[in-house]
DNA sequence: ATGAAAGCGCTAACAA
DNA sequence: TTGTTAGCGCTTTCAT
């Protein structure tokens, strides 16, 4: 099957004992600098490679950890994913992808196939649930989440309430008064924390509290287009929509685009994340930025450093976020039946 | 680490030797029926879960494949994948993805690392080259491709002449006889297959045939909108637009949009792959469906055959296509400087 | 139907 | 610095 010669004829090539070249393979003490040169020359001309499985069973180290996730084809997840690939392939680790594939599948069951492989560590991009986390450390598999509700273990975050913030005063400062917010996952942590920073921000404006203007989504793109039409619905419309996620916001692009609204003309739309498509819709949209791969090349990181037995600083990492102004936020404009504001830059607190 | 029994402990537990307990588990002959049950109930309840790298080693059997590819993020790409994986677990396979992350990054060093794994075999999503292959298979590692250019080895693939003639034909029905392509990238078998049926069917049907309506694209949502923007430009521009896959046209509707052009109304555009977004994009997509979640399947399928030693009735395996008609199509309209054609539908051929 | 022996290819722990 | 001795946990082969 494997035409890689062993490493038991790579030192008999060599003159010399087996761990002898293991040993200069690996890197490690004990070897004579020439012989060690020589040893891994030789590797390389036989096409030496060591077979994994052999590698793992005596030193029971697999380098393999598993990425767990809901759908691997969600930009946020893929974007996060990517980076994890990154970090994971930096440290020549093997990186298992268990995405739930079907759509009512059980995510015991994708935990009950990691438990069977040699996957050593998880990196868990499950937002909405911690329930299956008992499974996995009670096999001592090492747990690295992002955003799980309980704030438990180790997790990479990022600040939710000031990237929500600095959108929604984005927003104030142009002019908007009536400004609508679609929420996210209610179960997701995230979810709170940027629906807080929206009511902050809009009380500590002088803004008046309006319940009709915040609708609960899960952050996909039918649920933004469904609420954006609730919303343009209202008697008196807001000006401008905050999302709780790129994908929501793209719905809400959408559902302007079927009422015949001009975005940013018309209508103002913020998401959050800046998933790649978030450059190229159109408009482009204005959103607030998550270092999406940095936070997986952080959360792989983490992971590897618990495996070996480096105590990480900190349990939670947060990563700071940046407001993306694009091309989806104007001054509110005054073809909609609302009182004229001013144009202007109305300047937030 | 691994908090799982021995098969040693497991058979100790059963009181039967270790040979039994794994022929019990295994499902082979040579245990007897009351026995065998005993011992896998007894495996449930102590949650033996056998080690992959031991089994690996003993018998040289991996069920680790692994999926090459350039971007995992592209949609034809992942909807793939999806069905690779579903392939994968349902044979319970590991798959290992190997996709180039980096923008520059060598296939080569993906195929060294497969090299260093434990893979048995691999599927190649890499649709423009073949001269990666020829380091896989010195390593008796089995390929089965999608699309690659020679049509070399087990392949699988789509009936693109005939979805692109259906295409093509569709617009010719409405009543369109200023038709561009956008053709694929060139390396790839598909494009001019595609290409062929487009020409084909504008002969067919009469049509003159007119060069500067046929771009050079490379299968990408730029690329498409750049193409489209030239052929938009042109003192007698095309009343439909086929392109040759859905990014392509994702593109091309975005520069109808820039242009200020309606789409169905002054320019009808037809895809190619229906990628999930295809039906999500505004207006929804016409276009031309490839199975691909089943053609992942069938690739995994043919590989797993192929290692198991079944040979394959035929190395490449073609899937049919089917004209997806959504609402990017329609007779052509009257605003555009164009003189006016019939309004409804001209019989094709 | 069952078990004992041997070994997959490597690393860990000890000895020289 | 080098080599030797033991396994890692399983399957294979061959005996019983």
């Amino acid at each position: 099957m494997r035409s890689s010669p062993t490493l038991d004829e790579l030192a008999a090539a060599a003159g010399v004992s087996r761990m002898t070249a293991s040993r200069a393979l690996n890197n490690r003490p004990g070897v004579s600098e020439p012989n060690r040169e020589r040893i891994v020359q030789l590797a390389k001309e036989m096409g030496y490679i060591a077979n994994p499985a052999a590698v793992r069973l005596a030193s029971g180290w697999t380098r393999v950890i598993g990425l767990l996730c809901i759908d691997m084809d969600a930009p946020f997840v893929a974007e996060i994913v990517k980076g994890a690939l990154r970090a994971a392939r930096a440290a020549s680790c093997e990186t298992l992808i268990y995405s739930l594939l079907e759509p009512g599948e059980e995510l015991r069951n994708a935990v009950a196939q990691i438990l069977s492989r040699s996957t050593q560590g998880v990196v868990s991009l499950i937002l909405h649930r911690t329930d299956y986390l008992a499974a996995l450390t009670a096999a001592h598999i090492q747990v690295v989440t992002l955003e799980n509700p309980d704030r438990t273990g180790y997790s990479i975050t990022a600040d939710h309430y000031n990237g929500s913030r600095a959108a929604v005063r984005h927003l104030v400062s142009l002019g908007h008064r009536r400004i609508a917010h679609i929420a996210g996952h209610e179960k997701i942590a995230s979810t709170a924390e940027r629906r807080r920073g929206y009511e902050e921000v809009l009380s500590e404006c002088g803004l008046p509290r309006d319940r009709s203007l915040i609708e609960k989504g899960d952050n996909t793109q039918p649920t933004g287009f469904a609420a954006a039409q609730r919303l343009l619905a209202l008697r008196a419309p807001p000006t401008a929509i905050f999302a709780s996620n790129d994908s929501t916001a793209l719905g809400v692009l959408e559902a302007a685009q079927t009422a015949g609204l001009r975005v940013p003309e018309d209508l103002s739309v913020v998401g959050f994340d800046d998933i790649p498509v978030a450059a190229l819709s159109y408009p482009p949209l204005t959103t607030v930025r998550q270092p999406m791969e940095q936070m997986g090349r952080s959360a792989v990181n983490t992971l590897l450093a618990l495996l070996a037995g480096v105590e990480a600083v900190s349990p939670v990492i947060t990563f700071p976020t940046e407001l993306i102004i694009r091309g989806s936020t104007a001054p509110p404009g005054r073809r909609r039946p609302d009182r004229a504001g001013p144009h202007r830059r109305k300047k937030a607190r």
